[in-house]
DNA sequence: CGTCTGCCCTATAAAGGGCAGACGGTGCATTATT
C-alpha cells in the first residue's frame, strides 16, 4: 500500500470529497482544515436538524453556547455513524467533541484514556457539570464497583486505560452495555507508547472490533501524517474522517541555540530562563538533569521545582498545582509533565534537549503561549543531545524468541494462555505482548476474547513468521530512526523553522515567516518559485527506497516521506537520476 | 550513543589519566510487606 493510497484512503467514505489528481492537497478535508481555521460554517448549513441538536444540547446539558466548526463537524459525522480522527489543539475542546454525541447516543460512552489522573479530571469535571453520571474504571478504586455502575446504567460516561481493556472480562461487561460511543483521548500514545512501552494500545483494535465498533473518534492535540495514519490502521477505524485543525500557532517565537559544550549549554540556558517574565516550563532529557536545572534556577532567584516521574506521586501533584497557581515561575520537567496541563499563560517552553520527534516537539512548546499571546519556544541544542534519544527508542525485537514463541503456539496447536507462555519463557507480560503483538501483525497469532493464543489457521510457519515479525519492527526502527533525523534537520536547518514544521505535518507553507531565528538572522534562503521537477505531495520513486510523496522543498534539496524507510532529505541535482514522479 | 562513576595506577607526592561498566523516560496494574 503506497503512502497516498494510505493517506487519501484514511479520509475517504466519500470518494467526491478527495481532491482526484489535482496536486494541490491531499483530500479536500484537509485543506479544508488548514486554511479555514475556526471560520467555518459550512458544516451547520450542510447539517441543519443534528446540528441542532447538537447546539441544543451542548447549551442545556453543559452550558456552551456555541460550538466551534470543527467540534460541531466531528460532533456530526459520530451521529450519522462515522469514525473521525480529530487532530486539534489542546484547549480547541476535544472533550466536548464525545461528550455532547455520548448524551444524544444511546448507550454508554467508553472513554480511553491514558493516565488515571486525566480520568480522574474529566470524571470531576462531567460530574461538576452535572449532564450525566461518571465513572473512572482502574486500580485506583473499584474495577468492579465501577462495572457495576455501568451494567446499571448509571454512567453515561466510562474512563479505562488500556490496560484494563486487555482484561477480557472487563470487555464482556462493557459490551453487555452496548456502548454506543468510543473516544481514545490522547490518541498519539497508540504510536509512541504502542510499540513496547504500554503494548496494550495496539490491543485496542480489537476491543473496539468486540464491543461492536460503534462510531469511534480518535483525539490528539498533534499528530504528523504517518502517526495519523498509524493511529487509524492500529484502531482500525473504517472510512474515517479525518478533521484535522490548522497546526501553525504564529505567537510562538520559534528559535534553536546551538552549542558545542554541554557546560556552556547549562549555564546559558539557565541564565536565559532566568531572565524571562511569566510562568514557564524547561524540558529535559532525564531525572537528574531535571534537578539540576531546577537547582541552577534556584540559585538564580527563581522559583523553580524539578518534575519527574521518579518523585513521590503527592510531591508531583503539589509542584502541577503550584504551577497551575502561578506560584511557581518555572517547572524543570522530564516528559513526565504534560498532559493534563490546563494554563493557558505560559510563556515559555525551553528544552535542554530535543525529544525523539518533532511530534513530540510540537506537543510540548504547544504547551506554550494557549493564550494567544506572544510566546517563546526555544530549543537549546547539541547533536550530542540526539544519542540518548536513540538509545531510547533502541531495542529492536528478538526474532529468536519470537521464534519460539511462534514454534510453542504452532505446536501446541489449540489455546495457550499468556500466562503458561510467560512461565514456560521465563519473560515479563510487556516482553510478551510487544512480541505478540509483532507476531500478529505478521499473520501467525491471533488473539482470541478470553485473551488466549492460537495459531492463524492460514499464518505462515513459525522460522518465516518470526521472520517477517521481525521485518515489520525493522521498519518500524527505520520510520523512528527518520523521525528523529527530521528533529535534527529543524535544529540544524538554515531555513524557516515554521515552514520546517508545518510541512512535517503536511501543510503547505511554500514561504518564509519572517520571523523565527533563522528568518530573523537572514540565512533563510527563499523558496524556489514554481513546480520544479518535484512538487510538493507528488508520488515519487525512488531507485533503492521505492515509493514516497515530496513532504518540502527548499532551494536545493527536497525532503521524501517513503513507505519503507521514512523520511530521508536529498540533495537536488545529485538524486534526480535516483528519484521520479510516478 | 554519550556521560558519569568508581577504581586502579603511578611512585620524592599528589592529582590526574585511563579504562571498564553502569545508566539513562514515559504508567498501567499487581503484589507483598509494613
Amino acid at each position: 500500500m503506497s503512502v497516498r493510497q494510505r493517506y487519501g484512503g484514511l479520509s475517504g467514505g466519500r470518494p467526491g470529497d478527495r481532491l482526484g489528481g489535482a496536486g494541490g492537497g491531499w483530500s479536500r478535508d484537509w485543506s479544508g482544515s488548514w486554511a479555514g481555521g475556526w471560520a467555518g460554517g459550512r458544516f451547520g448549513r450542510r447539517f441543519g436538524r443534528r446540528g441542532r441538536r447538537l447546539r441544543a444540547t451542548a447549551r442545556d446539558a453543559f452550558g456552551w453556547q456555541q460550538l466551534r466548526p470543527g467540534q460541531q463537524e466531528a460532533m456530526e459525522l459520530l451521529l450519522a455513524g462515522r469514525d473521525v480522527l480529530l487532530v486539534m489543539p489542546t484547549g480547541g475542546g476535544k472533550s466536548a467533541v464525545y461528550q455532547v454525541p455520548g448524551l444524544l447516543l444511546d448507550g454508554p460512552t467508553v472513554v480511553v484514556s491514558p493516565l488515571i489522573a486525566l480520568q480522574r479530571d474529566q470524571v470531576m469535571g462531567l460530574l461538576k457539570a452535572g449532564a450525566a453520571g461518571a465513572v473512572a474504571v482502574n486500580s485506583a478504586g473499584s474495577v468492579e464497583a465501577g462495572l457495576d455502575q455501568v451494567s446499571a446504567g448509571d454512567a453515561e460516561y466510562v474512563f479505562l486505560s488500556p490496560e484494563q481493556l486487555a482484561k477480557p472480562e472487563v470487555v464482556e461487561r462493557l459490551a453487555e452495555a452496548r456502548p454506543s460511543l468510543i473516544a481514545v483521548d490522547e490518541a498519539h500514545c497508540v504510536s509512541a507508547w504502542g510499540h513496547d512501552f504500554r503494548p496494550e494500545y495496539l490491543r485496542l483494535g480489537k476491543v473496539i472490533e468486540r464491543l461492536g465498533h460503534p462510531p469511534v473518534i480518535a483525539m490528539t492535540a498533534t499528530a504528523a501524517p504517518t502517526v495519523r495514519e498509524e493511529i487509524i490502521e492500529s484502531l482500525g477505524l473504517t472510512g474515517a474522517q479525518q478533521i484535522v485543525r490548522g497546526f501553525d500557532r504564529p505567537n510562538l517565537n520559534l528559535e534553536v541555540h546551538r552549542f558545542t559544550d554541554d557546560d556552556d549549554k547549562r549555564t546559558s540556558l539557565a541564565d536565559h530562563a532566568a531572565g524571562l517574565d511569566g510562568v514557564g516550563l524547561i524540558y529535559v532529557a532525564t531525572r537528574r538533569q531535571a534537578e539540576e536545572y531546577a537547582e541552577l534556577l534556584k540559585e538564580r532567584g527563581r522559583r523553580a521545582e524539578a518534575y519527574h516521574a521518579g518523585m513521590k506521586s503527592k510531591d508531583r501533584r503539589r509542584i502541577h498545582e503550584r504551577f497551575q497557581d502561578d506560584d511557581l515561575d518555572t517547572v524543570v520537567a522530564t516528559s513526565a509533565f504534560g498532559m493534563g496541563i490546563d494554563k493557558h499563560d505560559v510563556r515559555y517552553v525551553l528544552h535542554a534537549a530535543p525529544p525523539e520527534s518533532l511530534d513530540a516537539y510540537y506537543q510540548e512548546i504547544g504547551r506554550a503561549g494557549r493564550d494567544g499571546n506572544p510566546a517563546d519556544a526555544v530549543l537549546f541544542y547539541r547533536t550530542e543531545d540526539l544519542g540518548l534519544r536513540k538509545f531510547f527508542s533502541g531495542g529492536r525485537a528478538d526474532e529468536n524468541l519470537m521464534r519460539r514463541i511462534a514454534t510453542l503456539v504452532h505446536e501446541h496447536g489449540g489455546e495457550v494462555a499468556a500466562a503458561d507462555l510467560r512461565e514456560l519463557l521465563d519473560i515479563g507480560a510487556a516482553r510478551l505482548t510487544s512480541h505478540v503483538n509483532l507476531l500478529e501483525r505478521a499473520g501467525a497469532l491471533e488473539v482470541s476474547h478470553g485473551g488466549a493464543l492460537h495459531y492463524a489457521p492460514d499464518g505462515p510457519p513459525p522460522d518465516e513468521a518470526a521472520a517477517r515479525a521481525a521485518e515489520i519492527d525493522d521498519v518500524r526502527h527505520r520510520m523512528e530512526d527518520s523521525r528523529l533525523e527530521m528533529m535534527r534537520g529543524y535544529a540544524e536547518t538554515t531555513g524557516c523553522r515554521r515552514r520546517f514544521l508545518l510541512e512535517y505535518f503536511g501543510e503547505p507553507y511554500e514561504r518564509s515567516c519572517g520571523d523565527c531565528d533563522t528568518c530573523r538572522s537572514g540565512t533563510v534562503t527563499p523558496p524556489e518559485a514554481g513546480d520544479g521537477p518535484f512538487p510538493m505531495h507528488a508520488d515519487v520513486r525512488h531507485a533503492e527506497w521505492g515509493h514516497g510523496i515530496v513532504m518540502s522543498r527548499e532551494q536545493d534539496r527536497i525532503t521524501v516521506l517513503f513507505d519503507s524507510v521514512g523520511y530521508k532529505t536529498l540533495a537536488l541535482g545529485v538524486v534526480d537520476e535516483l528519484l521520479e514522479v510516478v
